[in-house]
DNA sequence: ATGACTGCAAAGAATTTGCAGCAGA
DNA sequence: TCTGCTGCAAATTCTTTGCAGTCAT
């Protein structure tokens, strides 16, 4: 199976083994043409649901979720709501977050720019920038 | 006390009852120099360390500080830190977030301008902006 | 074989909820 | 008086942890 060596080969290189949960995982996430957003109880409850033979545990998916950040296979997103929201796209890329659905949608980083970039603090350097713009139902 | 008058009167013209319990935790918030960083747990903590008689309950500083930040007094800031942090300084204005330590610093809105804003989904307007830069150690 | 990974259950942390009693207006 | 607010404790929600058993290498 090509696509299972493929992703097989992705988590080797990022020191991850190809464990028979993370495959199906990876597979899930990686393998879509649009970027994803996700909590991992999202996750959860997508993949389980679509297994038949034996459930893959939560814990794993909190695991191999944060491996994968680590690895640099995901993106954690910031949002007001106190949950943890991951990303399939890590490339530098900003989101609309809907207050009322808690929904995210990416902007393109060319739609975004900052005019100024503020110097950080002495001893600390910037290591990325999130913009999240809020909205809400254009209604009273 | 003309301060207490004054701090009962920002919470009656936001539809808030000025009690007790209000005006102790609007007079801390808000009659300082500084913008203040805090989460519920530190109100907590430095509110009812400094009380002598009858202790503030848990709940109360959740519900106030849900209140003040509808009513506009307060805002809340992004993290993924999966804890709320609020903000005193309710000015458009933007952070550094020091990954390591958990620390938040004002950024001036002058010093961070979008050169773009882009149009949201149709039905919806933007109801707020956050840019958090994400600093870290300059270590190399 | 040997570490690393998983599953499970339990613990932990942060926040919310329900409701009786209290207190501003 | 009449609601809205508070305090308390219990409940919820999300995330992490500990550990025995399992699996990739």
């Amino acid at each position: 199976m090509q696509k299972n060596l493929k992703i097989a080969d992705k988590l080797r290189t990022s020191g991850l083994r190809p464990t028979k949960q993370r495959v199906q995982i990876a597979e899930f996430l990686f393998d879509r043409e649009k970027t994803f957003h996700f909590t991992v109880e999202d996750l959860d409850k997508l993949i389980n649901s679509k297994i038949n033979g034996e459930k893959i545990a939560l814990a794993t998916f909190y695991n191999t979720v944060h491996a994968f950040t680590k690895a640099g296979h995901l993106k954690e997103i910031l949002t007001n709501n106190n949950k943890h929201y991951f990303d399939t796209n890590t490339n530098s890329h900003h989101h609309f977050f809907d207050i009322k659905n808690n929904e995210l949608t990416d902007i393109d980083s060319k739609e975004i720019k900052l005019k100024t970039i503020p110097t950080p603090p002495s001893g600390k350097k910037i290591k990325d920038v999130d913009v999240v713009i809020n909205i809400e139902n254009d209604s009273h």
